[in-house]
DNA sequence: CTGTTAGCGCCTTCAT
DNA sequence: ATGAAGGCGCTAACAG
């Protein structure tokens, strides 16, 4: 085991365990001298303290629980690697758990998040409701949900606006001319789903047009989804001249779907998505999309779990950030044609 | 505070704790009269057992640690999800940490392991030497390495036929023609580094060929990287006519490169890749690969773990994989001009 | 400034 | 089949 233990280095420090722990937690009423004998012999010994009897005598693990819904999603691992950032210059620890849009494996790494008293945890949720947070308030671990909400009030938030971003992006399709527009979106048990859902009704009835429903599809947010629905919407007839894709995986669906149909973009289908990858620029140079800023999410997800942390007591706080347009230049003209307004407009507004 | 404790469950169901604890472990010799009543009582009083309580009881947390060198390079986050599915499957949680190829920040995960005393580590080393294993070797934490090897013999290991693999992409390129072959690399400090180069010299050297250094670049295995290599080699004066990449984010820079350049693959140069990534077929379809089977890598090194830590004198194993050769039909008429040989040949042998 | 002491919550002999 | 008691390794009062 590991063997070594605080008493240990005591004794061959001449001094009391007591003397070790204010050494090495760097507490203060220390002789210099004593100090150094006690670093000296904890460093000859090899001694390692245990972070599992600190933590059940502080009741506190110095660990920040993250639960993500799909770590094969680049949108997360982007968010995990802020998140991780922010929890290593603090010292914290991340206990990542990958939650699989699964509520039930929700649940049980939020009773884990518990049982191994983390600090705090960062959350981006399956659902907006039925999360069970029982345990985690009894044992007063804040919560902070992050790019997706919470039905619940109390908790912290960070997202981005999804009903904004949406609606721009939508709108730089109607700027373009296009009025046949289809749309392919996580389910509304997602907020940001429903919140795009949202951003796309409204930019089409800013302009007095109404959603068509058979253009119109969600499903979970997994690739296979975005193929199927994007094969089923573009075989109709008549079929959307445009379509908005609400997800990133939902996207790689659709596009795969859009070459295996033998179409291309925006000539037979025009494309806007929420979401970037990076390799989406690869992939077709003329795709505009709305960028999450991901590793800004993660990253104020773990500040606002830290400032709670400091203030058990401060207001309730939503960070809201907003996503960036970016508008591809075609580089490979010949998939320019069909467009019916060929001008390339400038990133930024929608 | 998780203010329930295993005493008040028990004095709720009039039995001792060592009671509670026997029904809770599901061990024999406990009425069942009273195995109900305890059940009861925790289920009234919303018990969660402490875990680190029990973790400083029995010096062992029922955790798996896993460090891996890059948690925003896909081929991690698949491994990722295998390990997590068979922890998930035998009742262990997992820790994951991220290195970032950084050997600092991989000792002090390390580290971490040895403090939160968990009962094994698969790692992905970022070099194949230095890496102190004196902590977990101390505490009897055994370690298993995957993807990459380390230098120490008695470690068990799960890695790829990697040496075969270049060989048989190298070889794919010299079956079509192709003489002037360069090369993109991790470095040799990265043993999956050193045997994709050893591969593709043996190819070579199997047709009495030599590498040109000049075509030749090593480094760490990032997009940047791959991008600035692959400019480098493809500026020169001659230029090779073929590529071989052996790492998929080298890969992904190098093909941002090669757009960037105004190049056309295989056109105007060919390009083989080690690694796979789903929308490499999107972003071109000529591209050949050698896939990693990257979910069996990661279960059968979490398996391998948990066998060793139900015997842990059983003799030291290697498990090798065999990568899969992807030859990608070209679906862009236009992007086959040029090869030297145009036959495509069916996935399998190189 | 330093040492003594009393748990944190659980599991596990050992005795009954 | 059950209970009593000790201790895992550490920190935080409290004494001195």
């Amino acid at each position: 085991m590991g063997r070594v233990r605080i008493v240990d280095v005591a004794r061959r420090a001449g001094v009391s365990s007591a003397t070790v722990s204010r050494v090495l937690a760097n507490k203060p009423y220390v002789r210099p001298e004593l100090r150094q004998r006690v670093l000296a012999a904890a460093q000859e010994l090899g001694y390692r303290p245990s972070r599992v009897a600190r933590t059940l005598r502080t009741q506190r693990a110095r660990i920040i629980g993250l639960l993500i819904s799909d770590i094969e999603n680049p949108f997360f691992t982007s968010l995990v690697r802020a998140v991780e950032d922010v929890a290593y210059a603090h010292d914290y620890a991340v206990f990542l758990c990958n939650t699989d849009e699964n509520p039930e494996k929700e649940q049980l790494y939020l009773d884990l998040m518990v049982a191994e008293r983390v600090t705090g945890v960062l959350i981006s949720p399956t659902r907006e409701q039925g999360v069970d947070c029982q345990g985690l308030q009894q044992a007063q671990i804040p919560l902070v949900a992050v790019d997706r909400r919470l039905r619940d009030r109390r908790v912290d938030t960070v997202v981005v606006d999804n009903v904004g971003g949406a609606r721009r992006l939508v709108e730089h399709l109607l700027d373009d001319g296009y009025r046949e527009i289809g749309a392919i979106l996580p389910p509304p048990t997602i907020t940001s789903g429903r919140e795009r859902y949202q951003g796309l009704w409204e930019a089409l009835h800013h302009r007095g047009l109404e959603p068509r429903s058979a253009w119109i599809r969600t499903g979970p947010p997994v690739q296979a989804e975005g193929y199927r629905l994007a094969r089923e919407i573009l075989g109709r007839h008549p079929r959307p001249q445009a379509l908005f894709v609400g997800n990133n995986l939902l996207t790689m669906g659709a596009l795969r779907a859009i070459r295996d149909l033998g179409l291309s973009i925006p000539g037979d289908v025009a494309l806007v998505a929420f979401d970037d990858m990076d390799w989406m620029a690869l992939v077709n140079p003329g795709l505009t999309v709305m960028a999450q800023p991901t590793y800004e999410l993660g990253r104020a997800a773990a500040e606002l779990l830290l400032r709670r942390l400091e203030d058990p007591d401060r207001p309730v706080e939503e960070v809201l950030l907003t996503p960036e347009l970016r508008i591809r230049q075609s580089c490979a003209p010949h998939l320019g044609a069909g467009r019916p307004r060929g001008e390339v407009r400038a990133s930024g507004q929608g």
